[in-house]
DNA sequence: CATGAATGAGTGTTCATTCAT
DNA sequence: AATGAATGAACACTCATTCAT
C-alpha cells in the first residue's frame, strides 16, 4: 500500500524549500475550501503558492501525493490540538474536559465544509486505507488517555468509545457548524454555542448510559 | 437558488424513457461507488448505461443536474426508508425502535464511502444549499415524529434532538461499518453488530442524558 | 456542379406539404437573422417552425439544401421586387426610376447583416458558382432592361454597368443601413434618406460619368 | 463592449511566442480561406500552425477571441496598406490616385471570398460593433485625407463621401474579383483590368456628380 | 407521413505532466 | 533549482442524421 509514487519526492533541508513547500500546501488547502474538487488543479494551486508548475513537481511527483501530504498535514494538526487539548483538560470535570477537547476539534472541522468533504472523499479513492487508519488510531490512543485521566468509562468498552467518541464529536460540530454557516443572520456564536451543547450531552450521555437490563 | 440550468431537461412520460432515465442514475451511481468523482464523467457513464452520450443530454442539461437527481434519487430513498422504518417501529419499546431506525439507515450509509463522500463534497459544492437544507428538514421531521411514538424526549429539546440523532446514527455507522469495509477478513456481521450496538448507547444516551445540576 | 444531393427532396402538391415547407424556410430565415449560422442547426429550426426533426428531412435531404433552398427564396424574392419596381418605374425621370429601384433592393439588404452575410458565406462555400451566377445574370438583365427603357446609358458598355449598378447599389444600401442600426438614437428614417441619396448619386454618376479625355 | 473574454490572453514578448501567435493567425486565416467557417475550429487550426490545441489556449481564451484577433489584423493591414497608397498617391491626377487606392484595396479584397464573407459573418454576431465602427472610422479619415489632398470633393458632403467611397471600391472590386475567380479560364489580369475601370469610373462619377437641378 | 428519441462523431476547452531554457 | 511554454489525452457538450413507433 505504502506506493512509492505518493511519498514526498524530497525532504527539504533548506529554510527556502521548505518556504515553497508549505505554500503550495497552504495554497492547495485554500483553493480545497474555496471551490472545491473541480478548483483543484496543479496550476492553481502552484499560481496561487506564488510559484510555478514545474517547482511543484519537484515538491511532489504528482498531483495524488500532493493531495496525501496536505490530508497528512489536517490530521497531524488535528492530532497535535488534540493532544494538547487533553493535557489542558481539568483531571476532575468530565463535562469540563469534553468542551475543551470540542473545542480542539472545533477547528478542523465542516466550519468550511468543501475541504472536509473533498478529504474525505480522496482518502476513499486513493489506496491508503492504512495509513488513514493508523491516523484514526492515534486518535483512538488519545482518546483512551483522556478517558483515563478523566476516569470515565469505569466499566465500559474502551476500545469502542475511543472509536466512536472522536466520530460522534466531528459528525455533531459538523452538522451545527455547517447549519450556522447556511443561515448568516444567526449569531455564529449562538449556533456553536447549541453545538457545543448537543456534543456534550451526547458524548456524556454516551459515556454515562447504561444500557436498560441488558 | 432553483438554478434553471440544474432541473432536469424532460420528465420522462413513456416507460422505454423512464427506463433509460432510471439507467443513468443507476449507471451514475455505479461509477460514482467504484470510482469516485475522477471517473465520474459522462460518457463512461452513459456507456455503463448501455446509452449514449446524446440520450444522457437529452435527459439532464449537464452533468450538475446529473448529480442533484442522483443526490435527489439517494435523499427520498433514504427519507422513505426511515419514514417505513418508524411505522413498523414498537411503540414502547425504545431500543428495540431505535434499532429499526438504525437498519433502515444502514441500508444508505457509508457502506461504499465513495459514493456518500461524493454526495457530501457535490452538496457543498453546488449552489443548492436551500434544497439540501430541506432534506435535512424532512428527516428532522420524520425524526420528530419517531420521538412522539415513542415518548422518548420528555422534558428535551425536541427540535435540536431531531437534528442531533439523525446525524449521530448516520456518523456511527459510517465509521464502524467503514471499518469493517477495510478488514474484509472480519466478519462483517460481526461488525455490524458492534456498530449497531454502539448507536443505540449514543442515542438512549443521548436522549435519557441529564445535565449534571445544570 | 448540379449536385443531386442538394436539390429539394420532393416537390410537395399539397397544400399542407407546402405549407410545412414554407415554415420550415421561414424559421431558418429567422433563425439566421437572430443568431447567425451559430444558431442554425436542424433541430433549433424544426422546432421553430414547429414541426420535427423528422419533417424537415422529409423535405430536405441534408443541412445544406435547405440553405440552397433558403437562398433560392431570398434571390427570386429580390428578383421578384427588382423586376415590379422596374415595371413601376417612370421611363422619363432617371433620379426617380432609380430611386423605386433603390426602395425595392432596401428590402433585402443587409437591415439585418446576419442573414445577408450568413447567405453570402454560404454562397461561397457550397458548391453552387453556376446557380448563384445565374442569380446574377438575371439581376443583370432586370437591370438592362431598367437602362432600355430609362434611355440611360448611351454609349456606354451596358454589360458592364448591368453588373457594377445592382452591386454599387447593394453595398451602399447596406452599409448606411447598418449604421442606422447602430446608432439606434438617430432616427432610421434619416438614416434611410441619406442612404438613398448617396445612392443615387453614385448609381446617376456611374452611368452619366465620362472619362476625362480617355 | 470591451469583454475581457473576448482579448487576448497574453502578449506575446519573446520571439518564440510571437512566431506561435503569428502562425495561429495566418493557420486560422487560411483555413477560412479554404474551407469557411465550417472548417474553422481550434483543433485543425492548431494542426496547420504546427502546433497543438492547449498552446492555442494560451494565447486566446477562446476561439471567438481568436476570431478577433484575425479581424483586428485584417483590418489593420488593410489600412495600413490605404494609408500608404494614400501617400503614395499622385497629388494632382485624381484619375490616377484613384487606381492606386483601388490597388491597395485590391489585396484584401474578395480575392478569396469565403475569408471575407466569413469575417463580415463573424463582425456582425460578436458583440463588438464598437469595435468594428472604430475600423470603419479610421478608413472614413484616411479617405478624406486622400480628398483634401487631391482636391476633390470642393463642394460635396466630406463626410458622406468618406464612407461611400471604401464602401464602393470595396463592393465592386469584390464583384469583379469573384467573377474573374470563377471562370478561372478567363485571364484574370483581364477582369482585373475590368474591374479597376469599373471602380473608377464609379468613384469619379460619384465625386463629380452634381444632382439634376438640387 | 409525422414524430422525437437515439446515436456518436465532432468540437471547444481543460489540465496533468514534461522539458528546454 | 526555477520557470512557464508546450503537449495532447480526456472531458463536457452539440448536432446532423436515422429509424422505430
Amino acid at each position: 500500500m505504502s506506493n512509492p509514487s505518493l511519498s514526498p519526492r524530497k525532504s527539504p533541508r533548506q529554510a527556502r524549500s521548505q518556504a515553497t513547500h508549505d505554500a503550495l500546501l497552504q495554497a492547495a488547502t485554500q483553493i480545497l475550501s474555496c471551490e472545491g474538487l473541480k478548483g483543484f488543479n496543479t496550476n492553481a494551486i502552484a499560481a496561487r503558492a506564488g510559484t510555478s508548475v514545474g517547482s511543484l513537481y519537484q515538491y511532489f511527483p504528482n498531483k495524488d501525493a500532493l493531495m496525501l501530504a496536505l490530508i497528512h498535514r489536517q490530521k497531524m494538526r488535528m492530532l497535535r490540538d488534540m493532544a494538547e487539548a487533553i493535557d489542558a483538560a481539568p483531571r476532575d470535570d468530565l463535562d469540563a474536559a469534553v468542551r475543551i477537547l470540542i473545542r480542539a476539534v472545533i477547528k478542523h472541522s465542516r466550519e468550511d465544509g468543501l475541504l472536509a468533504s473533498a478529504i474525505d472523499h480522496e482518502e476513499a479513492r486513493l489506496p491508503v486505507g492504512d495509513v488513514i487508519d493508523a491516523y484514526l488510531q492515534q486518535g483512538s490512543d488519545l482518546c483512551l488517555q483522556f478517558f483515563r485521566q478523566c476516569q470515565a468509562l469505569e466499566g465500559a468498552d474502551h476500545y469502542r468509545a475511543a472509536r466512536t467518541v472522536p466520530v460522534m464529536i466531528q459528525a455533531i460540530m459538523d452538522h451545527w457548524t455547517a447549519s450556522a454557516g447556511l443561515k448568516e443572520g444567526d449569531a455564529d456564536a449562538g449556533m456553536l454555542a447549541v453545538a457545543e451543547q448537543e456534543v456534550v450531552q451526547a458524548v456524556l450521555g454516551y459515556l454515562r448510559h447504561r444500557p436498560d437490563a441488558a
